[in-house]
DNA sequence: TAAATAGTGTCTATGAGACATTATGTA
DNA sequence: TACATAATGTCTCATAGACACTATTTA
């Protein structure tokens, strides 16, 4: 490949480069061509489809909930609940929002108020062919639920026949079970990213009951972390946020196996 | 609204929470219904867009990459870089990958090849009427130009006629300026999200010259953070990165008003 | 010489982590 | 009594920030 006379090059940290003073002729014809069909509509148009991680722990144990496909492709295979955005018909009627269309999906597979549980974008997953029928762009959303909300989950799974529509699956087992498409992906993504929000962020109160121990809420970090917290030194960071009122003292006292502990409430902001 | 004698309630943080044991029949009836024949293809998709967010430093300020709009709506206003992502028309033909779509517009404002400069997906912003026109799914990406880059930049801005197709806007001027659609708020996103990543990761070495003193290094955080830092305590940060082996010393020294400085060099992984 | 920035050193406060010890329940 | 976990305390080390001071250049 040659450059122009008229060509700059420069040496950089990724090696030569060369930039060429006149764009691209073919380019240009391209885009702008592409640019005056698209708003003829005459271009296709890829489907968007947002799909949830929804996540929770029960017993020291995370879990995601999953949906067994009952269609092609990937017909049985585990996946994440998802469905597409809902898109009007006309410049006046565009539809609905995609956060809605995410805060739709969640309700209808928990069968809870979406305003009840944590709820936020992740990332878009839009490679060509992640689904083999047709170009289909995802925006995922993970979403947490509170341990003493899962029951409401799964009574609302048992009503329609015998087998559930959605299930719990523990993290770990996702391992060895892959998802449909890219979902093993999205998973681990959305995980990621709790772990490293859960530092700086309060998004563990969404993974404790609605008062809660300090140990609770060790376990919650511990299994998020995938690591063990010394529990004194836990217990210190903790009453640092018992100082600056971002949590408070409940009623009451937990039973446990041992020493019955304190318990506490998040104060919401 | 009364729920029926079979349905659960409970209290939550958020107020008293209704959970019908039976999904909404008329939802369920919907949601089915919608799914079948989206697949059809009779149900409308929207227009996917990837708007980019190109930022650089010069002069010890953040400036923004802009075109002006030459269409309605919006028409003369600034608005950020886009373009719609090409769908392939048929299931073996899906088009390119999302982050392609994205790296492709950044090399044709930019004039460089893409894999000379930090790209990475921002946001998806989705609401409804976010463009008059149509149903437009934009997924934001930012890319960072190091200042040595942005003479090339502007070069390639000048060839086609008088006129330049993209300028460099400093971020200041943007809140007095509002740009088209919602792309102040996507600009606003994307400072926010590098102002937080900075501290934790190599971005910042995305935003000097390839070589950079120390001094240098120092402004961009602070006008990222938009704050001051104390030279000599962000130099013992500096140097346990040295230590570290992330950076390393270059040649020669950088001549400035008064002592010169020595110039390092960042180690990519 | 004055001004400016590079570069070094010192002191303090804070938080993370290792680890020991006491307190209070259950089996 | 043995065991488990709650709750408290102590020590060390790394880092952030305030601030003083020296070094080296240009104007």
């Amino acid at each position: 490949m040659e450059a122009s006379r008229k060509d700059l090059a420069f040496r950089t940290r990724e090696g030569l480069i060369h930039v060429s003073r006149k764009p691209p002729e073919i380019d240009e014809e391209d885009e702008s061509e592409f640019l005056a069909h698209y708003q003829g509509e005459e271009y296709p148009r890829p489907s968007v489809a947002v799909d949830l991680v929804i996540l929770t722990i029960v017993d020291v144990d995370l879990k995601v909930l999953l949906v067994r496909r009952s269609e092609h492709p990937f017909k049985g295979v585990r996946a994440l609940p998802g469905g597409f955005v809902r898109v009007g018909d006309s410049s006046k009627n565009q539809g609905e929002d995609l956060d809605a269309a995410a805060a739709r999906v969640l309700s209808e597979k928990t069968g809870l108020p979406s305003r009840s549980l944590y709820l936020e974008q992740l990332y878009t997953f839009g490679k060509a062919n992640r689904d083999p029928r047709m170009r289909v762009i995802s925006v995922a959303y993970y979403a947490l639920v509170r341990p003493d909300l899962v029951p409401f989950v799964e009574a609302r799974q048992m009503v329609e026949n015998g087998s559930p529509r959605a299930v719990w699956l523990s993290f770990s087992q996702t391992g060895s079970e892959p998802l449909a498409f890219d979902h093993s992906e999205i998973l681990k993504t959305a995980v990621k990213r709790i772990s490293g929000k859960i530092d700086y962020t309060d998004i563990a109160f969404e993974l404790v009951p609605a008062t809660f121990t300090i140990g609770e809420l060790r376990s919650v970090h511990e299994v998020i972390k995938g690591t063990a917290y010394d529990p004194g030194n836990f217990r210190r960071r903790f009453q640092r946020m018992l100082a600056d009122r971002i949590i408070e003292k409940a009623p009451g006292k937990r039973l446990t196996v041992s020493r019955p502990a304190a318990v506490f409430r998040f104060r919401r902001p």
